[in-house]
DNA sequence: GTCTATACATGGATAGAC
DNA sequence: GTCTATCCATGTATAGAC
């Protein structure tokens, strides 16, 4: 123990962590930053000390997953066929549920996140390159349709209760499977 | 027109639908008293003639979506098979999400709105009537994955703009064909 | 049904001491 | 890094006139 903090991490980062239960707990807006201090047991000017606003705090709790969905959609773009591309965009989203799934869910659920988010305009690109792999790049209206039905199901699976009472292995199958078979009949080419 | 108000439908309907728009697009706790009184065109005091308070106009939002899911429970439950109760329960869950979709959607994605509910017990009662319609009384963890993954989808696919560039006959078809997918190897015995 | 006015708490955010 | 103290806007909700 090499500091005489309540625990080894840095301050920025109970911050985050702290951000990041009541933020999935309770939403984003619905959060106060008195919250986010409380649950730390310091004053709401302790936490403006790490983070100039409250958005920034959104920004870094959902950074490791921005990060790791912005690596999939490179990877999938990157593979030599299309069906390596499936693979690789499916294989990375089921990863993401199963390490981040709470992240995952917010972002999808959370309508405030959402648009702090759209007003990054990367995030749209990331997004798109996403459902390229999975659907291809001239999805049919049917296709489209099934893809945020999937899209939903998984994102969702990551913050469900449901989720946490299944073995991991478990938990991939299905959500592989689920997946695989919602988007079947719209393969890209 | 027999009065001289705006439109024809009551005070307290038009609130509702001013809050379902706002509810629906910034979620529940972003959405201020302020804000729907804006979108009448009339003071915060006037909303308040029509209900007691937000949680209120969040409850009278979300009934006709409740009661229908409620009918779609106890007809899944009165059906003679299991095979039967399925129907039921994939046909009116299709048809809730084409008519309601919105509210649908936010019954499920916003995290205050889903604390509300939960607070009325009734509600987690008419969850689980669904459930066994859909995977058994007695469902494997596997199988509970699989449920989140389809009801979640369903309900996201009610939100999401996607949904509006298809048309209804394709929308139902699409939905009805992913949940049965997603829950064909969990279906109840 | 709608208004003005207001009470009272909490929101995000800042200043400056320690 | 953390604190106290504070600013100012906004939040929900109420009282009472019209």
């Amino acid at each position: 123990m090499a500091d005489g903090r309540s625990d080894s991490r840095s301050a920025r980062d109970r911050v985050i962590e702290a951000a990041r239960s009541l933020f999935i707990e309770r939403g984003y807006s619905a959060t106060s930053l008195q919250m986010i201090a409380d649950a730390l047991g310091v004053t709401k000017a302790a936490v403006y000390h790490q983070f100039p606003s409250k958005a920034e705090i959104l920004h870094a709790v959902v950074d490791p997953a921005i990060r790791q969905m912005a690596n999939i959609g490179r990877d999938a773009e990157l593979a030599p066929t299309a069906d390596d591309g499936f693979e690789i965009a499916l294989g990375g989203l089921v990863d993401l549920v199963v390490e981040h799934g709470d992240i995952a869910a917010m972002i999808r659920r959370d309508a405030a996140v959402t648009e702090l988010l759209a007003a990054d305009g990367t995030f749209a690109e990331l997004t798109g390159r996403l459902d390229s792999a999975l659907i291809g790049a001239r999805p049919s209206p049917a296709a489209r349709a099934a893809l945020v039905v999937a899209g939903g199901g998984l994102m969702m699976a990551g913050s469900d209760p449901a989720s946490r009472f299944v073995d991991e292995a478990t938990l991939r199958r299905v959500l592989s499977e689920s997946v695989r078979r919602v988007l079947e009949p719209y393969r890209p080419a």
